[in-house]
DNA sequence: GTCTATAGCTTGATAGAC
DNA sequence: GTCTATCAAGCTATAGAC
């Protein structure tokens, strides 16, 4: 009830941001503190459980960022019309998407049992969704799942590429296009 | 000429496998020495500026078998041979490139200009390489570029998934093929 | 080249007052 | 709920003997 009712909430905040700038391991519960402007026996305070309890509501946080793009992509016409959908939706949150893949992909090997298992129910949600989706356009179901794949690894393929290494086009290369890319995959006509 | 010729080397090779099991930052000099078989002081004998130093290093053993799988599939027939040597030979290396691209991934963010630097010359390097290659067949260079950007980020996609996330294949799905995700992309002939 | 010893710092976590 | 104070354990790095 008073504007601090959300200290808990605040602290999942900040360790979030830290945790995806630093890592988990070289983020301390003093940086956190500090963070959030509270000391470190505050943290232990609220998350009993210490820098580990942490770690398990950032997961929650996060992971659903990872996918849910694609949700927001019904209601498209064609199946070319879902994927530059997709990719100028993917496009926009790029930076934020590029920054938690990578985090993801580093710290899952420390994820718990716990972090792996939600970390699995969602995105084994989010691809039955997404293949339902693409049914629409193209009905037989191993091709629409495959079609879901190939998305899926050019996405991520793209995001860590182009973002989180920063690779520029090379000399000769002109600017790589997701979409152009997805299209062509897809045998779309380019966009 | 001694048989301990190369304490150099083997704190190299004893460091990659830590950094890529625990990550550099997790990993101590402690350990490093340990694993070698000396004290933490012989190490800064061998390498003046520290830890740092020893990153360095294993950044120059380590990103070069990023991308060497590519160089390996010259003399193919037709690009459907090379599409499935190519697959063929990443996932016989599929364990090693998924632990060593997840590193990357993971400590891209620590290296300095130095290790950025020798990453990007590489990436090019290949890049040029395989599209040279490519362009036997598909002998318009844009479009070879493209074929390329397709090749590496499916690669980069499907390593993660299956292997970083050992995301396994939803209950309807069968397993997941790369080399048939690949020609599917490329629109050649299922293999 | 390799060792022992240790300086000087940061870490995660807790006890106990308010 | 939040604080001060403190802890043991860990860390990188160096000095100096052999």
């Amino acid at each position: 009830m008073t504007d601090k009712i959300n200290r808990r909430g605040e602290i999942i905040r900040v360790a979030s941001q830290l945790f995806i700038k630093n890592g988990y391991e070289s983020t301390s519960v003093r940086d956190i503190a500090a963070g959030v402007g509270c000391t470190e026996a505050a943290l232990y305070y609220h998350f009993k459980s210490g820098k580990r309890a942490i770690l398990k509501e950032v997961v929650e946080v996060l992971v659903p960022m990872l996918f849910n793009v694609i949700v927001e992509c019904r209601d498209a016409a064609s199946l070319d019309a879902l994927v530059a959908q997709y990719s100028r939706r993917l496009l926009d949150v790029m930076s934020d998407q590029a920054e938690v893949l990578r985090w993801a992909v580093s710290e899952f090997p420390n994820f718990g049992e716990e972090e792996r298992a939600f970390f699995y129910e969602k995105q084994s949600m989010i691809f039955s969704h997404f293949v339902e989706m693409i049914q629409r356009y193209v009905p037989d179901r191993a091709e629409a799942q495959q079609t879901v794949w190939i998305i899926m690894c050019i996405s991520i393929g793209y995001i860590q590429m182009f973002y989180s290494f920063n690779v520029k086009s090379t000399p000769y290369g002109q600017q790589v296009h997701l979409g152009a890319l997805l299209a062509r995959a897809l045998s779309l006509p380019p966009p």
